[in-house]
DNA sequence: TTTTTTTATGCACACGATTGCGGTAACGAT
DNA sequence: ATCGTTACCGCAATCGTGTGCATAAAAAAA
């Protein structure tokens, strides 16, 4: 027995005035009297009038809503963009609705499709693993739809992205070990088909032909999924097998850090007396571990305003999309702590 | 300059029909031809209709968008739950708009009132540490609004509650450290408003008893913030004023948890060796730090789709809120790891 | 007093889809 | 030729709000 809400029609009956007197009047037109004003301000609280945000968007085209795609929620990362989103948008007036992909491609499509029947007025982007082919963003893009993409990246014309600086990230914290005196530095890279597995990775040979440390093809290891049980046994399997062996572990994220560093100590090694290790993203985790892991710092709650607040400035046309730059690149900050540092 | 959407009419004005049989004709009714029926869909993919929901909505005052208020985002536990509130919700086909309080009651006022207007069919709420009243939820009850709420739950009549055994998983927690020998045991608890926090401490007291361990005042401290510096600080200073030290630390949460043990680390105490430990959630670091934590896992996930599925249900007028139980309790299991463990 | 200007309000339609009701043509039966 | 039946389809209203245009009343100017 939900009690109808009290529209604008209701007032009007009330007042025995037309509904358009009401509407003009609830938004201070001219050419409204005050004391029509008046009355029908205070009918509208006394009926507890809320606008309907549905005929509104129906009227207007317009939902007032932005559509947030993601691989999956549980993620720290992806859960401080997400609150970096949700803070902006609340604060502009939007609505957030939210999926995640679960890194499929399907889900994604059909994400969008669902999207694009709530008349969302744009979208925020983080595409799945299984995404190779980007003919379904393309496609929204050329019909007009504002999209902005943060952390994973298509390249694509059109589209606006929001990234970190990878490959400067994974360049400093290579160097940093390789300060710290360690040279067989092994990189547990991401996916190869992610630009930002691709950036980390040119970064760390970077940083190695800086210095004049050749760069072993065996020491570099793409692990695809990520999790710390992956690279347990990756770093497991590498410091039996190579001789001499791996002296540090660069991890292209934390959890795969935090897996290399319980395979060292199995192993009977130190950290970091023996082995340094660095992860990448700074989760939450990495001040209270034991050794406390050196991590780069990529400052998700910006990435997540940064994009929204170029989306809704897209939306509202205050900035042209083909007069900007395409790339907004934060920087990424070293956070140096015990895993990585020889006492 | 966005490509204007097919709408019925314009297949209609295509075909030379009326726009009420191409709405018949895309739903199969019984009374158009198959002749037709093909023509319009043809020309639906042709044009590549969608149907426009916002209209749908407005027509039939429903919006199959459910709303979700968190206190916060960032938070493993919350994390799983949207992830299983989005899971169930996308199945169903309903879309999932997301706010978060930052613990502000302003804040969660205002978001159910955009979520009203946006004609919400339903509610999923976890309240803010701010609220002690609840006179906005029981409000939009007595209007007829489903809403399911979980992990944070309000005593007033008409809800429904998705919760854990926080009791339960409390006393198991706490009869774990005693059999383990320890007896000297802290509860770092949870603000004592908050129902979950009551449970829990409540577990622990039970606990003690049946074991005919005395209940000592000055080992129950309250943890407001649940942050690991705040439990660090706490835990130093118990270590030091109290004599004979405290031999076990149960805290409302894996963070405060961690600060313990780093604090019982700086003091010279070995975990478990000398000092005991065990957490509430269960939150992913618990197995990759050192020493792995014991913990209290609660399945965010289900708890996130079993409030989900009961909700929909609730919308869809399956289930009577009036008939059936209004309290869902998943149970706790408790996960020893090395941090209680005495070898 | 008459005409012009100003002020305040209402009418009607639009947004896109659904649906009760009524209309029309074709066909067979009487 | 008339009626009844069936099979298809269109009209028009509806959901709640916004807005261009017309219009009535009141005020000002003549």
């Amino acid at each position: 027995m939900r009690l109808e809400q009290a529209t604008i029609k209701d007032i009007a009956r009330e007042l025995q005035v037309s509904s358009s007197t009401v509407s003009r009047a609830l938004k201070d037109y001219p050419g409204i009297s005050d004391e029509t004003k008046r009355k029908v301000k205070e009918m509208a609280d006394k009926l507890n009038y809320r606008p309907n945000a549905i005929a509104l968007s129906l009227r207007k085209s317009r939902s007032f809503t932005i559509g947030v795609i993601i691989p999956e929620v549980v993620h720290f990362f992806f859960s401080t963009v997400i609150s970096g989103i949700e803070e902006v948008a609340f604060s502009r007036g939007y609505n957030v609705i939210l999926t995640q992909t679960n890194e499929k491609l399907a889900r994604e499509k059909s994400s969008i499709d669902t999207m694009l029947s709530n008349q969302i007025d744009g979208f925020l982007v983080s595409y799945s693993k299984e995404t190779t082919d980007f003919q379904h963003f393309s496609k929204l893009l050329n019909q007009g739809y504002p999209i902005v993409f943060f952390d994973r990246v298509p390249e694509i014309s059109g589209a606006i992205h929001v990234i970190v600086n990878d490959y400067a990230g994974a360049y400093a914290a290579t160097k940093h070990l390789i300060q710290q005196g360690f040279s067989r530095i092994v990189h547990l890279a991401g996916p190869s088909n992610l630009k930002i597995s691709q950036e980390r990775t040119r970064g760390y040979k970077d940083a190695l032909r800086e210095f004049g440390i050749p760069f072993l093809p065996e020491l570099l290891v793409e692990c695809t999924q990520g999790s710390d049980e992956e690279a347990h046994k990756i770093t497991a399997q590498l410091l039996k097998s190579i001789s001499p062996r791996p002296d540090a572990f660069f991890a292209n994220n934390d959890m795969a850090a935090m897996g290399a560093i319980q395979a060292c100590k199995s192993a009977g090694f130190a950290v970091p007396q023996d082995i340094g290790v660095v992860g990448f993203s700074n989760w939450q985790f990495c001040s209270i571990v034991d050794p406390s892991l050196s991590s780069v710092a990529q400052n998700g709650f910006r990435i997540g305003s940064t994009a929204t607040e170029i989306l809704l400035d897209w939306i509202e046309k205050k900035i042209n999309p083909d007069t900007i730059e395409p790339s907004v690149v934060l920087e990424t900050e070293l956070l140096v702590r015990k895993s990585s540092v020889r006492t």
